[in-house]
DNA sequence: GCCAACTGATAATACCCATTTCCAGATTGG
DNA sequence: CCAATCTGGAAATGGGTATTATCAGTTGGC
């Protein structure tokens, strides 16, 4: 994916006071930036290479310098703001540890909302941009809702384990908490957290229920 | 979006024993069969228009006759598999219809399943092939997926009543048991319909809850 | 100061596909 | 039988964009 910056020596020199690996890794996050930010506004499917580009500043070729294709920048740009998100709801049950479980559920789930509110253009990523391009895309998406699934599981039960026929139960709450943010953000986030919170609770309580399991 | 058949008279005549509105129509069904056929085989996005074509044994030319674009078709494909499985539902309720309300809306969902097991063309197009395409696309999937929502709602609760708090929660369980399907059909339908209805319960019950009206 | 490694910008190159148009032959009504 | 209407097939047109290559100028090691 990463084409060693220069080809005689393999390692290049320092320009600008960085060298050839700090220079493309900046780049690298340049463009994965600009992606979130141009994602967000006008969608994947409408940006090309060059717009992207042109937002982060830099020509098609450093974008192939470090990203094979367009999809592997989405794909990229998707696990950042999955970080990102997934840092949020951990601070937030961490602020509240010694609390009821359910207390902490709604507190991530409150904060999961807010941080979508918060960071529009990372909310289209996350939520509205992942779905029907590719099967490498399919896949990663898949992989980090099941991060956030088992962190809402983990958190509002501490003794949760996972097992395999959980899996499809995982995937309907996830799918289903994502369509209530993609309905909510489509209306310009106008309710109020609280009563989205309310909405996903029993989502996530088919999520740890035992009885079901 | 139809163009009338001839110039001139407006009308048309008859041919190969079919008036020329027969033929239009004919042409019409044929194309959303090849659609379906084709979209379930390799996927919206991989097929143009010609390969539908193809598979109808008509030209591009017939193509623009009954529908202005691409996209056009696909949502007419959706409709036509909506309607079979609306109608396989109905007829699943009817089957049961002075049993308990969670037996029917278990046998509701078991039909569901079961077709959606039958028929792998059209299940496809229904539960994986409409993300994502455009707004028109989604729009379309929305409003099948509330007849669904409004169907089993209606099904399994005599006296529920449709109200604008719900809208959401409606939007989370349906694509929480698309999420499931899709899941499930990716796992080539493996585990038995009966482990896939009980999974999916829990969703509908969210559907129906009174007290989180 | 010199040469090679960098940089940004531009512009080929190449492919894919939707949409339209053309054509030669088949079919109909009168 | 004849002229108009229809048909399938194939090819022309046009737009968009990913990906690569080129180039003149800049910078850094030595």
């Amino acid at each position: 994916m990463a084409n060693a910056a220069t080809s005689k020596t393999g390692q290049g020199r320092t320009y600008g006071g960085q060298s050839s690996g700090e220079r493309q890794a900046d780049r690298r996050e340049r463009l994965i930036r600009a992606a979130i930010a141009t994602y967000g506004e006008q969608g994947y499917r409408r940006t090309t290479v060059a717009d992207v580009c042109r937002t982060a500043g830099l020509t098609p070729r450093y974008f192939y310098e470090s990203f094979a294709n367009s999809e592997a920048l989405l794909i990229a740009a998707y696990k950042e703001v999955t970080r990102i998100a997934l840092d949020t709801l951990r601070a937030a049950a961490s602020a509240l540890e010694d609390a009821e479980p359910e207390a902490r559920l709604e507190a991530m789930l409150s904060a999961y909302y807010t941080l979508l509110r918060e960071r529009p253009a990372s909310a289209r990523v996350f939520v509205a941009e992942m779905s029907g391009i590719s099967a490498a895309v399919d896949a990663a998406f898949e992989i980090g809702l099941s991060k956030f699934a088992k962190l809402l599981a983990q958190t509002s039960d501490p003794e949760w384990c996972e097992t395999d026929e959980g899996a499809l139960r995982k995937t309907g709450v996830m799918h289903g908490l994502l369509a209530i943010a993609r309905s909510w953000i489509a209306d310009e986030c106008k309710a109020p957290i609280a009563d989205i919170v309310a909405v996903a609770l029993p989502f996530c309580r088919i999520l740890i229920d035992r009885d079901a399991r």
